[in-house]
RNA sequence: GGUACCUUGGCCGAGUGGCUAGGCACCGGUCUGCAAAACCGGCUACGGCGGUUCGACUCCGCCAGGUACCUCCA
């Protein structure tokens, strides 16, 4: 193995040993998107952030599931439990099937995270698909006695639970706290407390998305699916719980709740959240209108940007900060990633060029445990990327001649060089492949080929010219020693 | 109002009680007909005021500013 893997549990708000229930299974469910708008940055920071996790629990050779669900119903749009929900609000207004609203988005989900190659879960559930196991857990809870019924719909009482659990043991909430913070709303006199949460909800007449239970004709509460699904596809006691920063609080306070009493104790061992994307220091928010799609980032269609950025720019800025950090979103800081991933690609070409010698300066054995110690550290993916600029430093150095490695460093270079860059942190080469289109690329060597008799010739105005028109169409020349080299 | 967190060089962003983070930008150099690109080198910061300590950016206190959650949000 390559050192013992700690991650920061929130509940515990320090770093554990990562220590499976089932070795080498590991169970991991993580929150996943509500389908009715575009993925936004935001959504890709919980996606790249538990990819990394994923991909790296794989490179230590455990055997992952993993569960990212899909929201399609139960997110109500306005008040809690008072509001209408998501899905069928869009739905009504676009006049088209909930459904196929919920069709629409996610496919174009799913569109974008196969951009940021972000590899598609194990399973990916919808909570439309499971109405059944959130009655039956409903009923479990009801059984229990720590629900009640009130106008056909369910609610859970927190006020009870706290008696023999504790409720906030997550968000580090104090229920006292909460009688007074909770903000009073209209029409809350259906529950006993307003902290009390939705198990069901009695659909009103308008309510398009509603199916039967043994209470009313509705819909499971928005806490419901992630606690029916995760236990269905993961056990009752599984390894990791993710998402994003932002549901700790009622989200997984109330999936905790619901799972003990459902469930059992402690059915979740590690909880672990990423934090937010930031825009001129604020958080970015459906909520706030200051989102930026994924669709606009890589295509340069918005206000705030100043060009289109890749899928792997995205995901390359993303990883060069740590996922419990908050990241601020700015032109600057992009075009920055842009250019430093691009630098690490070629040192990738690079490597593959470089000839070892017979004896060599150049020990690769600190640069592996340095990227595995980082990873293990609450998958430090920045002191990660760190690393492997330092590599690219020798990988130059050696092409430069100035410093030596021998076979066996090399190879092993090579492996831990590729190992990180492609398949534990999922980056790749968008370059590769780019002007793939033959006749084009013999056009334009044909043209420069024309470019470097003109400079044979001395001919300078001739060469500075096609340069100039080349670049005016987007391509840019790069001279070297003995030709050239061009990029789109 | 309650709770938690944050404040690092021009920008993004790691981290640590004493030892260079890294990237981008910038500056200098190599290369080039000139550029661009690439490469090499330089650039040494931690909000303010106190305290603990041989020594603090790192620990403690206060102050200032900011953010998140408390309502759907990744």
């Amino acid at each position: 193995m390559q050192g013992k893997l700690f991650l920061y549990n929130s509940i515990n708000r320090k770093k554990e040993e990562f220590i499976p229930i089932n070795f080498p299974f590991v169970g991991m469910y993580v929150c996943g998107p509500t389908v009715y708008g575009d993925a936004h940055l935001g959504h890709a920071r919980p996606a790249i952030t538990f990819d990394l996790l994923f991909r790296y629990l794989r490179h230590l050779e455990y055997k992952v599931r993993y569960v990212r669900n899909i929201t399609d119903v139960g997110h109500l749009e306005n008040d809690a439990d008072q509001g209408e929900d998501k899905i069928g609000k869009k739905a009504r207004l676009e006049q088209l099937e909930p459904m196929e609203v919920v069709q629409y988005f996610a496919d174009r989900y799913h569109r974008e995270m196969d951009k940021l190659n972000v590899l598609k879960p194990s399973i990916e559930p919808r909570a439309s698909g499971h109405i059944i196991e959130q009655i039956e857990m409903t009923k479990k809870i009801l059984d229990s006695g720590f629900a009640y019924i009130s106008n056909g719909s369910v609610y859970f009482d927190v006020e009870k639970y706290n008696e023999k659990y504790n409720y906030g043991k997550l968000s580090g909430r104090i229920l006292e706290d909460l009688y007074s913070n909770t903000r009073e709303l209209d029409g809350q006199s259906e529950k006993k407390n307003s902290f009390d949460f939705a198990l069901w909800k009695q659909a009103s007449p308008e309510h398009i998305m509603r199916w039967p239970s043994p209470w009313s004709d509705g819909f499971p509460g928005w806490h419901m699916e992630c606690s029916a699904m995760g236990h269905k596809y993961l056990g009752e006691k599984f390894d990791i719980h993710g998402g994003g920063m932002d549901l700790l609080f009622p989200h997984h306070e109330c999936e905790i709740a619901q799972n003990t009493v459902a469930v059992g104790e402690n059915s979740i061992n590690y909880w672990v959240h990423n934090n937010m994307i930031t825009i001129n220091g604020q958080k970015m928010g459906k909520s706030l209108g200051n989102f930026i799609t994924l669709d606009d980032l890589f295509n340069g269609t918005n206000q705030v940007l100043e060009k289109a950025y890749s899928p792997m720019t995205i995901r390359f800025f993303i990883l060069q900060a740590h996922y419990r950090s908050t990241l601020d979103f700015s032109n600057e800081a992009l075009q920055a990633a842009e250019k430093g991933l691009a630098r690490l690609m070629k040192g990738n070409e690079t490597l593959n060029k470089i000839k070892a010698s017979a004896s060599g300066n150049y020990n690769v054995s600190e640069l592996k445990k340095n990227c595995y110690d980082a990873m293990n550290d609450d998958l430090n993916s920045p002191i990660v990327i760190a690393h492997l600029f330092d590599a690219l430093k020798t990988i130059n150095s050696v092409e430069a001649g100035t410093e030596t490695i021998d076979d066996a460093n090399l190879e092993i270079l090579k492996q831990v060089y590729h190992s990180f860059l492609f398949e534990i942190l999922g980056l790749k080469n968008e370059n590769e492949g780019s002007g793939s289109n033959e006749i084009l690329k013999e056009v334009v060597d044909m043209v420069l080929n024309l470019r470097m008799q003109a400079k044979a010739n001395k001919d300078y105005a001739t060469s500075d010219l096609i340069r100039n028109e080349l670049t005016k169409i987007g391509i840019t020349v790069k001279d070297k020693k003995d030709g050239f080299e061009w990029e789109i």
